[in-house]
DNA sequence: GAACCGTGGCT
DNA sequence: TAGCCAAGGTT
């Protein structure tokens, strides 16, 4: 435990005074922050407090991109889009004049795919105003699309040292276990911004934000939370009452429906693929795929043969599992040899491509099912995986 | 406000 | 293994 806060954080004097707290309130921002200097993540898009002390600040772009691309993803996840992303992509004028279809592409396999069309349309509208530049402040942060409470606290906090308070589902568990919240977290989310709120400090608001955040990824985990070496485990009620692992409250989740459908491989002679598009909208909007069937709610759906675009010799392949947000899906593959024509608006995908395609993850599984290997990434040096 | 919207890792 | 969970937003 640090013995004393840095000087920019002078001990408050305590809001209250409980007979048996050891760590008066107004201490927590300064101990939270005392052990993220120690202990914080070293992430792609991070400035470092000792870089952040020295004045360096991070990039707005690079903070609204990493931000959006976390929403509901993993650190892991994202970390080689991210850096993909900004190689080929440095600055949100480059992303704005970049064809949608390229940013599908290199979006593909990381899912909510309307996260890359809001994308797009967000850099445009930064790249198209005034001098190119993010808006500072959350509100107008806000306006954006893609970007919603906490997104807009989070670019507002981390890139404009904006005293917003950041509240993700991290901040969320570590508030409830800090006040043992017995409400289920849907109610008592404005609840928890506001106890987030008084806890901000008025400098180094996006510390403090990434500090919760890395508290709750790292120390109060969802499972087997780490409260023995927890910087504010004596603020903690949920600890004191013994049984942290049972915040925040969740209902349990609705029954996931599953739902059947067929997919067809067409492959032409020289290997190439048929892919066609699907609607912008929707589940994997905007995305590329082989032709399927309507993906049926019923447990008897239209997984057929007779269920195929167009005459060709199906044979076949295995099916594909696929578990979505809120269905799970069983398609039936089928592949065949085919040289005719496509229709309007189809096209054959060369086999060198298709790793770069905009293929969702379900629309690898069944190609591979269809043509084990098809989907390899190519090396360096041209041969194949 | 509730339903919709992906994927991979972990237990 | 089958469910839970992850730096949520839109409709």
């Amino acid at each position: 435990m640090p013995s004393s806060p840095p000087p920019e954080y002078p001990s408050r004097t305590p809001m209250t005074s409980p007979a048996r707290a050891r760590s008066p309130r107004g201490d927590f921002a300064a101990r939270l922050l005392a052990w993220y200097d120690r202990h914080h993540r070293h992430l792609p898009w991070r400035i470092p407090p000792r870089a952040m002390a020295a004045g360096e600040r991070p990039d707005p772009y690079q903070i609204w991109l990493s931000e959006i691309m976390l929403q509901q993803t993993t650190v892991a996840a994202v970390k080689p889009y991210f850096e993909t992303f900004v190689r080929r992509w440095p600055t949100v004028e480059a992303l704005a004049a970049a064809e949608s279809d390229e940013i599908m592409k290199a979006w593909a396999g990381l899912g909510y795919y309307s996260r890359a069309r809001n994308l797009k349309r967000c850099a445009e509208t930064v790249a198209a105003a005034d001098g190119g530049r993010f808006p500072e402040t959350m509100a107008a942060l806000r306006e954006l699309p893609g970007i919603g409470d906490y997104t807009s606290a989070a670019i507002a906090a981390i890139a404009f040292d904006e005293p917003a308070a950041v509240v993700d589902g991290n901040v969320e568990r570590v508030v409830t276990r800090l006040e043992a919240i017995e409400r289920p977290v849907r109610e008592a989310k404005q609840d928890i911004r506001g106890i987030v709120q008084t806890l901000v400090p008025p400098s180094r608001p996006g510390d403090f934000a990434q500090a919760m955040m890395d508290l709750g990824a790292t120390i109060c985990t969802p499972r087997r939370p780490a409260c023995a070496i927890c910087p504010v485990s004596d603020d903690c009620k949920a600890r004191l009452n013994g049984d942290p692992e049972r915040f925040p409250l969740k209902p349990p989740r609705a029954e996931r429906p599953q739902r059947l459908g067929a997919a067809f491989v067409a492959e032409r002679a020289d290997g190439a693929i048929l892919l066609r598009k699907r609607p912008t909208k929707g589940l994997l909007g905007g995305m590329s795929e082989v032709p399927t069937s309507g993906w049926s709610a019923r447990i008897d759906g239209d997984d057929r043969v007779d269920a195929a675009p167009f005459d060709a010799r199906w044979r076949p392949a295995g099916s594909v599992q696929h578990v979505f947000t809120h269905f799970a899906l069983t398609l039936s593959v089928y592949h065949a040899r085919h040289d005719g024509s496509a229709p309007p608006d189809w096209w054959w995908a060369p086999r060198a491509d298709i790793h770069s395609e905009a293929l969702p993850t379900v629309m690898k599984k069944v190609i591979e099912a269809a043509i084990p290997g098809a989907i390899r990434k190519p090396t360096r040096n041209g041969a194949s995986r």
